[in-house]
DNA sequence: TTGTGTGCAAAATCTTTGCACTTCG
DNA sequence: CGAAGTGCAAAGATTTTGCACACAA
């Protein structure tokens, strides 16, 4: 996980301004656990930007997205929850209880996308993979969830 | 790819009714060669039925995607885009200039999803995979696209 | 000081719901 | 004929935009 100052930095460096509406919603994004949509991650901005509106929400999300700091998160509801990125790394193993989302590295996918290029002719430049289960908690049977 | 009489035959099984607007819609998906979003789904249908409403393809396409007919593409512009769906697979590959959107098979993750199971300690119950790239013809710099 | 960033309110989308009418079986 | 399905219009929800003001740098 990117650190608050390493974010902060990189916002800098490319000429953003570091306010304190986008510093509450780093923070809001690097504390949570799972994904998050703008509505939510407003709610916990708020803590530390009381008045944070949802518009700078989303224009901060996009930002940081745009910067690999977020990652959009897809689920049956919608396309508009995030979660705090790991360096690189776009792969989300997502509990479907609790909404625990985490990253895992090394997708391990190099020779079937070889193979998947050869047989159709594609040339594949992206994917996107999300893994849905049950985390280690849930599977004894908390209570909860989303 | 599931022919029109096969999706009519399991709807009519399970008790639904078929009718002109359905059949519509479910031509328009078939007939589509990448993925629509609901707007563009009705446009289509609309040649077989002209009146059908824009809530009739909404419902249709919910419908169709319960019984594994029609499967949801998440691309970055939304959810709510719909391709139709081959026997069972679920995973696509998509061309980000025409928006070509072709299923494959046996995406060889068992192996690697056992392996982070084991890490992670997550049952793993479902995945989300898509690949996006440029199909044959949009390499040689065909015209146009999305 | 200056122009990027913000919040509000409004607009624009997109999706769902209520309801009387239609139509399949 | 009767209930499932439809389309319209309206409601809801979500996301974007316009604009005057605030505040990092």
């Amino acid at each position: 996980m990117y650190a608050e100052g390493h974010i902060i930095h990189a916002l800098a460096q490319a000429g953003f301004r570091i306010t304190q509406p986008r510093r509450a919603v780093i923070r809001a994004l690097l504390e949570d656990e799972g994904y998050s949509n703008p509505a939510e991650v407003r709610q916990r901005a708020r803590r530390y930007c009381p008045t944070v509106g949802l518009v700078t929400v989303y224009r901060t999300l996009d930002l940081l997205s745009e910067f690999g700091f977020a990652r959009r998160i897809h689920t049956e509801e919608g396309c508009h929850s995030y979660a705090a990125a790991n360096h690189g790394h776009r792969h989300s193993l997502i509990c479907r209880r609790c909404g625990t989302a985490i990253e895992f590295e090394g997708c391990d996918l190099a020779a079937f996308l070889a193979r998947l290029s050869r047989q159709t002719g594609y040339v594949i430049e992206d994917h996107l993979l999300e893994l849905v289960g049950l985390c280690t908690p849930c599977q004894m049977g908390a209570v909860g969830g989303r």
